[in-house]
DNA sequence: GATGAATGAGGGTTCATTCAT
DNA sequence: TATGAATGAACCCTCATTCAT
C-alpha cells in the first residue's frame, strides 16, 4: 500500500464536493414522488449512493434539507423569471402568455411543479417550512405576476382590476395543473393534456383581461 | 340514591347511535387539521371522547373511517348541487355564478373544502382512497360542471369551447382557494380575501367566456 | 304487547336450556379450527347466535369455556372406551387392533382430533388447562392401554415389554396421525391416507409385538 | 483515561457481525418456549440486548426471523443427517438404529425439537410459513427415510412394506416424543425417559420390520 | 337472562436522529 | 469525511373482559 495509493484519485470516486448536489437531486426526487412526510430519509441516501449518516454531515435534518431543495431549484428558477419579465419589450398580452406558458415549461413540465405541490399539501403540517417557502418563493412570484398585470394596465392594455386578487386568480390553473399531475393523474386517473388545457385557459384569461366597449360585469 | 357509590361516574358512557356521528365529526375535524397520514386514530378517538377501541366497532379501519366521512359530507353536498343545477331555470351565466358561488358558501367556507384539499394533497400516497374518491366525487362534479357549460353553450349564452379543458380551469380558482384556505393560510401566511377573490375570478371569468363580436384569441 | 306474548314460545326462539351446548359446539369448532390462543370469543358467540356478553353468562372466561368443551367431549369419549375394553372377550390381538382402530373412528376421524392436536400444541402456554387436560384426559386413558397390554402379556399374547413406553409408542403414530390432520394436512400439504397408514402401523405393531421364537433384539 | 465521562457507558453497544446470529438465538429460545404466535419481537430484542428497532435491521419481519432461524438451524442439521445416511456401509438395521437415535441426539434432546413441535402446532395458522417448512425440512427428510427404507428392502433385511406410510409411523414416535417434551412434559407433567421410550420403540420397530418366516398380518 | 358498547394493554412495524468507530 | 448500527417513540390494529341497560 504505497503512499502514491492515497493521492491517486480514481475518476470513479466521487469528489467530496459533489457529494451535496447529488443528495440534493436524490432528495428532490423523493419529495416530489412522495411528499415531505413520506419521504424517509434513508431513501434519500440510498438514491445518492451514501449512508444515513453522511447526509446528516451536510443537512442538519430533514428541514433544513427539504430548504436546500428549495434554494437550488425554485428560487433560481424564480431569478431566471424575473429577468425574462424585467427585460421584455413587446405587449403585454404576449408577456402574460409567454410567462405563463414558459412557467409551465421549467416548472409545470419539470419535477420543480411538485414542490409547489408539496407545499400546497404540507406546509399545514410543518409552518416552518411554509413560512420559509413562502418568504423565498411566494411572495417573490406573487410580486412579480402583480408588476406584470401592472404593466399591462397602465399600457391600457388590460383592463383595471383587482391585481392582488388577479394575480391568484391567474396562478391557480397552472398551480392546479401542477398539483393535478402529482396528485390523481399519478394514479391514472382523469389525465389532462396540459398543451389544450393551458390553451383553453389562455384563451378565457385573455379574453377576459382584454379591454371591452362595455365590460359586462353587471349581473 | 342511598349511597355514593351510585353516583359513581361509569368507566365509559353507552351513546349508541350518537356515537358514529361523533367519530365523524371527530374524524372531519383531524383529517381536515392534519391531513390523512398525519391523523391518528388515538386522536380521534379521544376527540369523540372514547377510547381506541371503540373506533373499531364502528369503522373497520383508517381507510374506511375516511371514505365514510367523504360519504356522509362531499357525496351528499353534491347531491344537492346536482339538484340545484337541475332545476335552475335562469340564464346560464346567472347559474354558473351561483353555481360557483353556491360551492364556495356549502363546501369552500366549511371544513368540507379540507377534504379536496386533503386529497389532492395526498392522492398519490394513497391510490384506493384516490379511486374512490375520483369515482365518488370528482366524477360526478366534472359531469356536472360539463352539463352547466353545455347548456350555456347551446343556448348560445357561452362561446363554443372547449368543455372538458374549461371545466378544469374553471374548477382550479376554487379549488386553489380550497387549498390556500388549508395551507398557507392556515398558517397566516398570505391571506386572501374569499369574496373579492371570488368577484374578481366571476368577473374575469364571465368577460373570458362571453360571445364578443370578434374574439381575439390570436396572439 | 299482551301478556300472552311472554307466555307463548314460538317453536324458532332457543330454549335457555339450550345455550350452554350451542356455546360448545361452537366452541368446539372454533378452537378445533385455530387453536386456543387464536380463537376469539367474538367469534364463538357470533356462531353459536349470541352476543359475547351472553357467552360470559355461561362460562367464567375463555378457560372454563375450554375445560367445558374438553369434558363434553372427550372425557365422555373416553368413559366409552374404558367400557369397550372392560367387556371385550376375544384375543388380545384383536382388542389392540380395534381398540385403535375404533380409537381413530371416534376421535380421530372427528373434529375431537383437533382438541388432542391442541392439547399438544399449546399446553406449553397454559398451564392451567394442561394440567386439567392430564388429569381428565390423558391418565386415564394411558391406565387404559396399560391395561389393555397388561391382558395381553398375561395371557401370553403379547412378549413381556415395557408396558409404560409401549403405551407411549403404541399411542404416537395415532397422535401423529390427529396432529398431522390439524397441521400440514389443512394447508393442503403432505396428505395422508389415514387408513393405509394404519393398516401400516398395526402390521409394524403387531408383528413388533408378537412372541416369536427368538426375539432379535440384540444388536 | 482522565475523566469519568470517558467511562460512560454507550447507549449501544456496536457488535455488528455479532448481532445476527444473536437474534438467532434469542429468537430461537423464545419460539421453542413459546411458539411462533406468541413470541413478541420485543422480548426477542431485549433477549438479544438490543431494542426492537434494531431487530427489524435484521429481519424484514418476524416470518422472516423465523425463516432463518429454521435455515440456521434445522436445515443445516438435515444436510449432516443426509450425509449419514449416504456414506453409512453397515447393516440397515443398524442403520435405521442409528439413524433414530442420532436424530433425537441431534435435534431431540436439544432445543430444535420445539421448532418440530411449533411447526406441527401452528402451521394451520400460519400457511406460508407451513409451505416454507414443508418445503425446507420435511420433504427432504421424508425423502431421506424413505430411502433409507428402500435399502433395507432391496437389500433383504426389511419386510417390504408400504414405505411411504412406513416412513410416517417410523417417524411417529420421535416427533411424539418431542412434542411431549414442549407440552405436558415442560409443565412438569407425565415426564417421560427418552432412552428407555427409544428403546422399547426399536424394539417393538425392528421386530415389525424384520423378516419372519411368515409374516402373520392376518387378522 | 341477554345485550353489545366500551375498554386498554399490548403486538408488529416504521423512521428521524444519534454517535462510536 | 464517512459509516451504519442502534435507538425509541409512535402508529395501526386486536381482543379478552366488563358492565350499564
Amino acid at each position: 500500500m504505497p503512499v502514491a495509493d492515497t493521492k491517486a484519485k480514481p475518476r470513479w470516486e466521487r469528489r467530496k464536493d459533489a457529494r451535496p448536489q447529488e443528495l440534493l437531486d436524490a432528495a428532490l426526487d423523493l419529495f416530489v414522488e412522495r411528499g415531505y412526510a413520506a419521504t424517509r430519509l434513508d431513501d434519500v441516501a440510498a438514491r445518492a449512493g451514501v449512508s444515513k449518516g453522511t447526509l446528516y454531515l451536510y443537512f442538519e435534518n430533514k428541514e433544513e434539507l427539504f430548504k436546500a431543495v428549495v434554494r437550488a431549484n425554485l428560487v433560481s428558477a424564480l431569478a431566471e423569471a424575473e429577468d425574462y419579465v424585467a427585460h421584455y419589450t413587446g405587449s403585454s398580452r404576449e408577456l402574460l402568455r409567454g410567462f405563463i406558458l414558459r412557467w409551465w415549461e421549467r416548472i409545470g413540465e419539470t419535477q420543480l411543479s411538485g414542490i409547489s405541490k408539496l407545499m400546497m399539501a404540507e406546509s399545514g403540517n410543518f409552518p416552518d417550512v411554509a413560512r420559509f417557502y413562502h418568504e423565498e418563493v411566494i411572495q417573490r412570484s406573487h410580486a412579480l405576476i402583480i408588476s406584470l398585470l401592472e404593466r399591462g394596465i397602465s399600457r391600457g392594455e388590460f383592463r383595471p382590476i383587482d391585481k392582488v386578487n388577479a394575480n391568484l386568480v391567474i396562478v391557480a390553473p397552472v398551480l392546479m395543473l401542477m398539483m393535478w399531475k402529482h396528485s390523481f393523474h399519478s394514479c391514472r386517473l382523469e389525465p389532462i393534456s396540459a398543451p389544450a388545457y393551458l390553451e383553453c385557459f389562455l384563451d378565457l384569461l385573455l379574453n377576459g383581461l382584454q379591454v371591452t366597449p362595455a365590460s359586462p360585469t353587471t349581473h
